[in-house]
DNA sequence: CGGACCCTTGAGCACGATCAATGTACGTGG
DNA sequence: CCACGTACATTGATCGTGCTCAAGGGTCCG
């Protein structure tokens, strides 16, 4: 099956880098990229290894890890469809990347990659882009991470992954209550935010005892009032 | 005076982006950019502003500072010398850059830069793998500011500054006591670590109570026991 | 000498971590 | 179909790190 043809059903195929590629480029990315399936919980890359593939998500969610010597987890980074992975230009992969649900990648080798970006402008200047914008998302985290207390981060990664569902299904409705289902666990909650699951879950069932949200059960959460959770994400 | 005449005498002519440039290139440059002196304290761009000048750091220290809605801030990235700062392709910048020690830059026009950056491929290359450098050292602050205890991101923080004394003087004893001074305040080595300054103080003294440093006074301070503070970075 | 700024040290407290028990949902095999 | 195992979530009790508030000392400069 040439990639050109995988390419054309591609899910992601106007949100992602190679979106600023025309056919007959993409006929030769057809030439070193292939698609990889990787089951939930599988990792598609450890730290400190020597950095060998780069790629895009195409269905599912990564996360991207840093962890200490001892054991302590801190996800510094998820990964949606479209996105890209992998650090061009680099000797080893700093983070670990394991597959929060199951999911599809299409990966290429760095060395090819590098030669890639080379020939097509468009898609290195692309890649300029979405790696200043991740710099920035980064930089972001680490002030939410060292100086908000717990109901802040909960409040303010709630109102984040209501954005995050809001766009893809865009029910459209700005206010009122809106359900979604969070494509995390309480735990990997808890990494993304720097917390134990214990805190995460008090949180949780606070902001419901005050009727900012509603846990309808699973991983389901209705946000009841957005004005008193944004007040709560930013609040001392 | 002329820009190449400004560049030939240039103190990170060899480090910075624009070492990538030739001759000529660095006349066109000439045409855009402009030098600019800044005092300690004083602001180089707001949060929040249009973006609308980047540049290179030719001396000085400038910190990138994020804050909360009520005042809380958390320094998210420090600039030395040859350091690229500013955000290509972003309308407005996200961080306050403030200096910390009297500095001198080279700034340019946004519009114009992202213009030469086209023209210029070997630089937009070299910005492109600083930027994914920035973004994994961001990454790997993350896991210090949510996961490691007070005394783990101090001796971090000092073996940082030590390495970074090290290569500008680089008096090259490997092990030994080196001396070296700190470029900040206790206050502002709080910030970067996201603690207080009182946190800091009592951890530094801990050390050299410990016999790991010594601090002669002023912003000096001197590794004594490079093994014992490198074990005290990483231990739980 | 006075004031500004930075640093150190102490006492007390609060937030969130830790330890522990129980509850809930789901899938598997007897 | 129910018993069981696993993984995830909730809730409680207790503890400790690091924050807060407060006082005092050092250094530099006008």
């Amino acid at each position: 099956m040439a990639l050109t043809e995988i390419c054309a059903d591609c899910a992601v195929r106007d949100r992602a880098l190679c979106g600023s590629l025309d056919n007959g480029e993409l006929a030769a990315l057809n030439t070193i990229g292939q698609r990889r399936h990787v089951a939930r919980g599988q990792a598609v890359a450890w730290a400190g290894d020597e950095a060998v593939i780069c790629g895009n998500l195409l269905s599912g969610v990564l996360k991207l890890v840093a962890a200490t010597a001892d054991g302590r987890e801190q996800i510094v980074g998820l990964l949606y469809p479209a996105d890209f992975f992998g650090t061009p230009f680099s000797g080893q992969t700093d983070f670990t990347i394991v597959a929060l649900t199951d999911a599809e990648l299409c990966i290429f080798p760095r060395a090819a990659f590098e030669r890639m970006l080379a020939d097509y402008r468009r898609m290195e200047r692309l890649l300029l882009q979405r790696t200043f914008e991740s710099l920035n998302e980064a930089r972001g985290r680490m002030l939410v991470l060292a100086r908000k207390s717990a109901g802040e981060k909960v409040a303010g990664f709630l109102l984040d992954m209501a954005a995050r569902a809001g766009e893809a299904g865009c029910h459209s409705s700005p206010d009122g209550p809106v359900t979604f289902d969070l494509p995390l666990t309480r735990g990997q909650i808890a990494d993304v935010l720097g917390m134990t699951i214990e805190t995460v879950s008090r949180q949780l069932t606070r902001m419901k005892m005050s009727g900012l949200i509603g846990l309808p059960g699973g991983r389901a959460v209705t946000i009841s009032d957005r004005e008193a959770l944004a007040a709560r994400a930013e609040a001392a």
